[in-house]
DNA sequence: TTGACAGACTAATAACATTAGTTTAATATA
DNA sequence: TATATTAAACTAATGTTATTAGTCTGTCAA
């Protein structure tokens, strides 16, 4: 009658992000999450092997998500407008998970994980939306990692509460986005 | 014949960034550092409130460092100069103490402490640099945000590891940085 | 029915952070 | 110089966590 509390990875990693957004990423702690599954503390281990598991689960997850997010911004769109409609979900998402999207660069090594295939799939798509542009594939790489850094550094940034002044925090990132499409113009 | 262990909050934070730097900005502990510092853990009660003051004091002392380091990039320079500058050694700084450098961060809430201020004097070196270009006031806040962004974003992402090929890395950064000075000529 | 196994559980350990209370040594004061 | 004050070291103890070892139970295949 309760196979309600079985757990899987899955189960896990999705009710840790919850825990996240609830406790901050920091807080997590396997005794709360296993409250918050029904279950005692060494029971998670018949599934994950410690808390640096739950970490790179959710870097992973939270991968996974941003690509989903970015992917759907980009349907129906090319070029500067895929481009600005990418930006603008990837800061919504990142606002409204903001513990999750802090997994994605707290993850101890992304070498060792499958961190590094979400984060593939991830870049692949803005790949595909350059394609419009039809950059070398040198141009295309330095583009990328372009706009990766000024999606990342002004949402973190902003997350941080490093740009107090409430107002205009829109505008400022819009023209940033701009800023970008019009440096990379042929 | 010992006073070499007597604490104070310079010596501790000093020590501290040290050790970020030795075992990583997570793997701190209150042990290891009383060790470095030749003391028992309780001991550094004394002068400090806890772990959360240390991570408290990382993200002020990198922001001061931070500071100087822009301050000394600007000297001399003016306009697109010097904001070259300041982005060549802004990245150069987070290459050089990684660890310190994602304290900035991490930072629990900047609300509470001294990294306000640094981060004011960080800032405030930026909008001199621009005093050149006669911007509004409200232009300039908008690049400055967006120069932090493109720094603070490319340099962790390539810290995390996510700019997987090592070739061209810096060509990425010259683009993106000239990139965001043509966009901001008037 | 039985045997095997996955996955839950209890019990125990070790690494920390943190607090309380004690001692020591330097410095100021008489 | 002698004494009082005090900052800052120390020892001892506690509570929270992660993690491991070993046990129990229910499910499923033979």
């Amino acid at each position: 009658m309760m196979s309600k509390n079985r757990l899987d990875k899955t189960l896990i990693f999705n009710t840790s992000a919850e825990l996240a957004e609830d406790v901050g990423l920091e807080n997590i702690t396997l005794l709360k999450l296993a409250i918050k599954l029904g279950v005692k503390t060494p029971s998670l281990y018949n599934h994950i092997n410690g808390l640096k598991d739950i970490y790179v689960g959710l870097a992973t997850l939270a991968m996974e998500r941003l690509g989903a997010v970015v992917r759907d911004a980009a349907i129906g769109k090319s070029n500067e407008e895929a481009i600005i409609a990418i930006a603008n979900e990837y800061r919504k998402f990142a606002k409204e998970c903001p513990e999750l999207y802090k997994a994605i660069i707290k993850s101890p090594k992304l070498h060792d994980s499958q961190v590094k295939e979400a984060g593939h799939i991830f870049v692949n798509i803005i790949y595909k939306v350059l394609e419009g542009y039809k950059y070398s594939e040198e141009d295309s790489i330095h583009i990328v990692r372009g706009l990766r850094s000024i999606m990342h550094g002004f949402v973190s940034l902003e997350a941080a509460g490093f740009f107090k002044l409430d107002l205009d925090r829109e505008e400022s990132f819009k023209r940033l986005v701009s800023g970008f499409i019009l440096s990379i113009r042929k």
